[in-house]
DNA sequence: CAGTGGTCTAGACCACCCA
DNA sequence: GGGTGGTCTAGACCACTGC
């Protein structure tokens, strides 16, 4: 077989989720499993480190691997661009730039990026679309003391993140999903009424400690982020 | 090194960040980086897998490995089981089985299953909370053709989720997050007002093909799931 | 201290798929 | 067709850590 460590993966899995091997309950060690499964050591490990990643099992050097009490579920999200997220459903991207200033960071900006007192950032508010229906309003901030070329860029046409993407990489993030009511402002853009419920992500990113922007970006009213695992 | 892969790891992606290698550009093949770095190609195998598992890179056969394009980030959230989550906080969690019943289920939970018409289902409704303020309002539905031994359990005292877990493997799930707005029980429940906006998870879990639950989590006002990557 | 997983190697065969 | 990544092997050394 081209794929032992597949099969191996999916009989232990079976083995756990049957009952043979219950949460708590201590595995045979690689060597052994290697043995039983007619294959080199190095595959029962790719197999089990899979697992162990994915959450199922525990592994400790001398302790060995474990069933894990309460499988700590992950779920994986893939982060899109919002304008092939929108030509992926087959329908007409359109970009528009609502406002651009530069001004000094607001407070919650300054605290949050560790940014001194007055520094300037790139303040942009744009809206995406699909079809004409409204999709996504985007609020972003960029640090001009980390990317003072974004002070240039035009952004009348193209948005920010395509931008982004090309000038600069980043290394950390964080990422946060809530949900906030619609004001006046975001009714209009969005197409929906005072008071919605509309899905909200923001995103904070750095490159080696600098900080470099900071994202909201707001949802059509109905919204629903979706994975499976 | 006994951690040669993440070394290599570090490079390539240093490499990718600084633009020595930019979107869509070609790396050189396994057999040359194992050479230029000094180890044996399974370890150039190793990190270049790691780093499209990342989504930094994309990897064909005799295409080569390229530099992705647009960075396919994903964000990964642990799903935590919600007495747990608030322990972890510090605050004491308290249950509270709202109601139950065994009824028919209704058409978009059919549709959603693949029940047959008539099929019976346990519908639940639990509060859960920390140090006495609302933290979560939890409507979970059974599928009792699957698990019938669910009619039995007492929810009184523990949710439904603790029950699952030790009586239930699930094989896929689906899971979806979005926002909506405060009814009057919910807002009662939850101690908001009418209309706040409210973050929602819904998860729908099979084992083997056969419906076992789904649940709809609507967590209190302000709340954000976050994470870093 | 000794057992377990973590990693590495050198070599091999193969599946895939672009040219 | 031929180059690339995907996987496997047999063996080795090592780091961690429970006993």
């Amino acid at each position: 077989m081209k794929t032992a460590f597949r099969d191996i993966k999916k009989k232990i899995r079976r083995r756990i989720v049957e009952g043979v091997w219950r949460p708590g309950d201590l595995l045979p060690n690689e060597v052994d499993l290697a043995e039983e499964f007619g294959c080199a050591r190095a595959t029962v490990n790719r197999a089990m480190r899979e697992l162990a990643e994915e959450g199922l099992v525990e592994r400790k050097r001398k302790a060995g691997t474990r069933v894990r009490m309460a499988p700590v579920r992950q779920a994986r999200f893939d982060i899109p661009v919002v304008g092939k997220e929108i030509e992926s459903r087959g329908a007409a991207y359109r970009y528009a730039l609502v406002s651009r200033a530069v001004i000094a960071a607001p407070d919650w900006l300054r605290t949050r990026f560790g940014l001194e007192a007055g520094g300037q950032v790139l303040h942009l508010r744009c809206m995406h679309s699909g079809d004409g229906t409204p999709y996504q309003f985007e609020d972003r901030w960029i640090n001009l003391a980390t990317l003072p070329q974004a002070a240039e860029a035009d952004f009348s046409r193209n948005g920010p993140t395509e931008w982004l993407i090309a000038e600069v990489p980043f290394s950390d993030a964080e990422i946060s999903f809530s949900a906030l009511s619609a004001d006046a402002e975001l009714a209009g853009h969005l197409g929906c009424a005072v008071g919605d419920a509309l899905f909200l992500t923001e995103r904070s990113t750095w490159f080696e400690g600098r900080a470099i922007t900071h994202v909201r970006l707001v949802f059509r009213r109905g919204y629903r982020m979706t994975t499976r695992y």
